[in-house]
DNA sequence: CTCTCCACTGACCGACCAGTCAGTCGGCGT
DNA sequence: ACGCCGACTGACTGGTCGGTCAGTGGAGAG
């Protein structure tokens, strides 16, 4: 075994101790015999316990920044919206260990790492705003304040991946972005109505993956 | 200082430190320093600390619970929705230091604790569902899934508390009442449009304590 | 004045655990 | 064969708190 994989099997064992134990509960003595690997070897490869919490978090929040794509005014927004929403709801139900001390240990903790996930938030925040503050220019999203949108849509859409990472409820992916569209839609969203949607889902797909043709 | 007093006293300095610091950087130390008595006083009021924060979140519980009527489908519904927003919204920015506390340490802490706020959760979405479900037999909320629905308004409610909790921004309650409310609406409220509603707000002050008249 | 009572005190204890480091061991180059 | 390297080990340490309890002081009763 060598060390990349060492690496990678104790950020899999850390992973799941702390999602089942929560992040002050997790030992690293629970973690090294969940690696199989003595407690010194942990430390040749994370400086301390929270860097690896910091880098499974990093992890989750990268994975995230790149399924999401800016939305298109031009093209048709419901198709993108409901990608992304998509795109979100596949990186979060694919990592539910992670997910789970994502949402549910938020604050909490030192003040540092609050301060971390809480900036993660923020960004996200302020990026939706900014599109739903374009979106009402043109006239696709609803008068409003569009920061209480944004604050209303991550509310909603931590709530769902909450419930999802504590098992509560296992629901099929493509219900959920149904439903969460449907509820933005009548919520704020004014999309452009009828023909073009079918088409839409099209598009996007082409955008993704380039499609050549004559 | 009798002994009520000083009870009293330990709560408000342990809720302030929890509040700042987190359950788990919250030390004795620091609650007793900032009652302004000996660690051992504390010990002569409380069990634990765990004792003192579940009493702290239970208080805000029940005053949750008190403040919530159960929605009457043959009254005004959009007043008594309103209401209820408007009563939830009271009691958690009332007490802003424990409503962080119960929106930031969801889960993370040992296991009871995590499913005591659970189940607490899960009992309210129980409830909304139910109206939900019932207000669908009546025509008052659009098809789809309750379960999907509860849960995204209590996201929608949870995150804005969570930011207030946190002082990233401060808004005028009513605000906060319109905003979600009209949301709602859009999103899934079908209500009985127009002249009842100015009367409706009336109809449910008398409710709650009744007036007599001739 | 003294005795009793009890709220209050704070030094102390022991469990717990993140992080350390001197030592082991197997593989590989010579 | 030999010695070196570095990955790995796990007993140990130092510090941190939650919780304890023998002692203090002052108020009120007799």
């Amino acid at each position: 075994m060598d060390k990349t994989e060492r690496r990678l099997e104790l950020l899999r064992a850390a992973r799941d101790v702390f999602a089942t134990k929560g992040y002050h509960d997790a030992k690293i003595d629970d973690i090294v015999a969940a690696a199989k690997v003595a407690k010194g070897t942990f430390y040749l490869y994370f400086p301390d316990k929270r860097s690896v919490f910091e880098e499974l978090v990093d992890g989750l929040f990268a994975k995230l920044g790149a399924a999401i794509l800016q939305v298109d005014p031009a093209e048709d927004v419901e198709a993108q919206v409901k990608h992304n929403i998509r795109a979100i709801v596949a990186v979060l139900l694919d990592d539910p260990a992670v997910t789970q001390m994502l949402m549910s240990f938020a604050a909490g903790l030192d003040p540092a790492f609050a301060k971390k996930i809480g900036s993660f938030y923020e960004g996200v925040k302020r990026l939706l705003e900014e599109s739903l503050t374009e979106g009402q220019r043109l006239g696709i999203v609803a008068e409003g304040d569009p920061d209480l949108y944004a604050t209303f849509t991550i509310g909603a859409l931590k709530e769902i991946f909450l419930e999802s990472a504590l098992a509560r409820r296992v629901r099929p992916r493509e219900e959920i972005v149904t439903a969460l569209f449907g509820f933005l839609e009548r919520g704020y969203l004014r999309v452009l109505p009828g023909e073009a949607r079918a088409l839409g889902e099209e598009r996007v797909a082409k955008r993704r993956r380039p499609v050549r043709r004559s």
